[in-house]
DNA sequence: CTGAAAGCGCTTACAG
DNA sequence: CTGAAAGCGCTTACAG
C-alpha cells in the first residue's frame, strides 16, 4: 500500500536505467549501451565517465530488454526428473561449470518424473526463449517433441541413448548396463538373484536396467526369486525399508540388483543391521557410482555413468549449437562396472 | 550460414508472435492477450478462436517482451555455494516446490563459497529483475549487501540468523550447533576429542560451528587433541582421507565432530574398514542430518538443521514480499540433537 | 466484451 | 568514436 500513488503502477521505483546513466554522465545512451557491452569501441575517457555514472546510480543493465532487442537471452534450460536427487544435480552443476564462463545463466526446471509435467515445464520455459534446452532421457510426450522441435535451438537428450533423437544425444544404453550388472552377479556365481526398485512406472530408464538385467539371468536359465518396486520415493530409506521387508519374506536370496544406487546404500545399511554379511551372505550391486558409494563400508559395487561428462558435453553441445555436424549428434559416453567389496 | 540472408539479422524464424495468432485467429492482439492471461474476460467463441489459433500455430508468449511490459518477471533468484551438494539442493527444491504453483520460475545460481563470485553473481541475476532473492547465509561483500539493498525487493538470507538482516532472516545460530555437539560429547564421557573440516577458509557457518564447540570443550577444561582442515572438497571421500590420516596419526582420539554429515559418513566408512569400532573406539558426530545418516550402519548421530523448512519458509517469504511484518523478519527454525549409534 | 495507442528498456542498423 | 530513429513482443490504461 506504501507505493499506491507513485504513479502509474508505482513505475519501478529505483529502477535504474540506460537513460538514467547517460543523462548523469552526460552522454546518449548507446554510448553508454556501449561502454558497457564493447568497452573497446568507445574512447577512455568516456568510457570512465559511464563507468563513474553506472557506479554511482547502481545500474544493472535489464536482460529482459537487452535480450527483447537483441534476440538473445543467454539462458539455457536444463530439465530434470528431480532437484533433490544428487545425480541430476551434478550433471546441472557440471554443464553449468561450462555455460558460465561464456556469459550463459543455467535455468533448471523439474519433471517429477512424470511426461505430463515435462511438457509443461516445456512450454513453460520455452516462454524465456532459451538458447538451448538440455532435458533428461529420450521418452517425452508427443507435444514435448513437436516443442522442442519447433523451438529451432540445440536440444540435447542426455543420459539415454535413443534411436530418434530430437536433435543431439548424449548417454548410454540402459539395457546394456541391466545385461552387465546380471552378468557380474552370475559370474559371481550368484543364483538367488532379487531386484530392488522404486517408482519404477515412471522411470523409463529403471524399467530398462531391470529389463536388461532379467535379459541375462534368463539366459542362463534364471529369474528374479524376488521382484519389488517398494512403495515411497527413491532415496536411501526406501532402499533400507525394502531390504528390510525381503529379508523378512522367506525368499532364499543371494544377491540383490538395486536399481540405483540410493537403494543400494539404504539396501546395505539395512542388511548389516539385519546381521547379514554383505557379500557373505547377500551381494549388492547398484547404478551410478555415486560419490559416497565408494566410501561407505562395505564398498558399493555399481556401474558408472560418467554424470560430468554428460553435463559436460551436453553444455558443449548446446554451445556448439545445433548438431549439425552428424557425427556428433550421438555420443555414447559409456559406462564402467565398478567391483568393490559389496559383491 | 543457412539463414545468412533471411533478412535482418535472420529474425528469429519462427517465432510465432501474438500478432500471428492474432491475424491467425481474425482478432486483435489485445484479444489474443487476454484470452491467455485473463480467459474469463473473453467472450467464449474468440476464447475457442484463439485457443485454436494458438495450438495451430505452436504460439508460445515471449516472457522478455511480457516482463518488460509489465514490470513482473515471475522469477526468483536462490544464491547457493555449490550446486553438487545435496544440502543446498534440497533447499532450492523446497523452495521450487511453492513457487513454482504460483506461478514462478526459480533460477539457481552458485558461489563457490566465495564472496567475490557472490557479489559477481548477485550483479548478474539482478538483470533478471527477479521479483525476490534468497540468499545463503549472513556474510556478504558490502558491495552484495548495498546491491540487494537497491533492489526493493524481498531478499531472505537463509541457513544462518545474524544481527543484521538485509531483510528477512531465516535459519539458525550455527555457534549453537557447535555447542550442542560438544556437550553431547562430553556427555557421553568422552575427552579425547577431535575436529575434522574442509574448506574451512571459506565456510563461515562452519567455522561458527567449530568455535562454538571448542568453547563448550573448554569449559569442561578440554580442547581439541586434534583438529583438521583436510584439503580437498568437502564430500563423502574427502571425510574418509581425513579420518585416514587422523587414525595414521599417534595422537589418541575417542570421539570426533565432523563439521558436516559429508565428512561424517565418509569417516565412519574409513573407521571400520580401519579396523576401528563405532562408537566403541570412536564416537562420530556430524551435522546436517543427510537422508543417508540415518540409514547407514553404524547411524550417524548428527544435529538436525530443517532444510526444507527453511527453503519453504523463504519461498512463503518471498511471496508474502517485504518483511514488513517485524514479527516474520527473521525466523529461528530451530536445530535438533538426532542422537544415532555412532555416539 | 473488444481494440488502437503508447511505452516498457534495451540493441540494431544507419548516419554523421 | 558518437547519437537519433526504429523496433523487439508484449501489457497497461484508455476508449468505445
Amino acid at each position: 500500500m506504501t507505493d499506491a500513488k507513485d504513479g502509474p503502477r508505482a513505475r519501478k521505483r529505483g529502477s535504474v536505467t540506460l537513460k538514467d546513466v547517460a543523462r548523469e554522465a552526460g552522454v546518449g545512451i548507446m554510448t553508454v549501451s556501449r561502454a558497457i557491452n564493447s568497452p573497446d569501441a568507445v574512447s577512455e575517457r568516456l568510457r570512465q565517465r559511464v563507468d563513474d555514472a553506472v557506479t554511482a546510480l547502481g545500474y544493472v543493465p535489464n536482460r529482459w530488454a537487452g535480450s527483447l532487442a537483441s534476440s538473445r537471452s543467454r539462458l539455457v534450460t536444463v530439465i530434470v526428473p528431480s532437484l533433490s536427487s544428487g545425480v541430476f544435480s551434478e550433471i546441472v552443476s557440471a554443464a553449468d561449470a561450462v555455460l558460465t564462463p561464456h556469459g550463459y545463466q543455467v535455468m533448471v526446471s523439474n519433471t517429477s518424473f512424470s511426461l505430463d509435467d515435462e511438457e509443461a515445464v516445456c512450454r513453460k520455459v520455452l516462454g524465456w526463449r532459451p538458447e538451448g534446452v538440455i532435458i533428461s532421457g529420450i521418452d517425452h510426450n508427443p507435444a514435448t517433441r513437436e516443442m522442442l522441435l519447433q523451438a529451432e535451438i540445440p536440444v540435447v537428450e542426455a543420459l539415454e541413448l535413443g534411436d530418434d533423437p530430437i536433435d543431439i544425444n548424449i548417454g548410454i544404453s540402459h539395457i546394456d548396463v541391466g545385461r552387465t550388472a546380471a552378468r557380474h552377479l552370475v559370474e559371481r556365481g550368484r543364483r538367488r538373484i532379487a531386484f530392488i526398485g522404486a517408482e519404477m512406472a515412471l522411470d523409463f530408464r529403471a524399467q530398462r536396467r531391470r529389463a536388461g538385467f532379467r535379459e541375462v539371468l534368463a539366459q542362463s536359465g534364471l529369474d528374479l526369486v524376488y521382484d519389488v518396486d517398494h512403495p515411497g520415493r527413491v532415496g536411501y530409506s526406501t532402499g533400507a525399508r525394502a531390504m528390510e521387508r525381503m529379508l523378512a519374506s522367506a525368499v532364499q536370496i543371494d544377491a540383490v540388483f538395486c536399481v540405483n544406487d540410493e537403494l543400494a546404500v539404504g539396501a546395505v545399511g539395512a542388511a548389516l543391521r539385519g546381521g547379514r554379511q554383505v557379500p557373505g551372505d547377500l551381494a549388492i550391486i547398484g547404478f551410478n557410482d555415486l560419490d559416497l558409494s565408494a566410501e561407505i563400508f562395505p564398498s558399493l559395487t555399481t556401474i558408472r555413468l560418467p554424470r560430468k561428462e554428460v553435463g559436460r558435453l551436453a553444455a558443449e553441445a548446446v554451445l556448439a549449437g545445433h548438431g549439425s555436424d552428424s557425427a556428433r549428434k550421438r555420443v555414447d559416453v559409456g559406462f564402467e562396472l565398478v567391483v568393490r567389496e559389496s559383491t
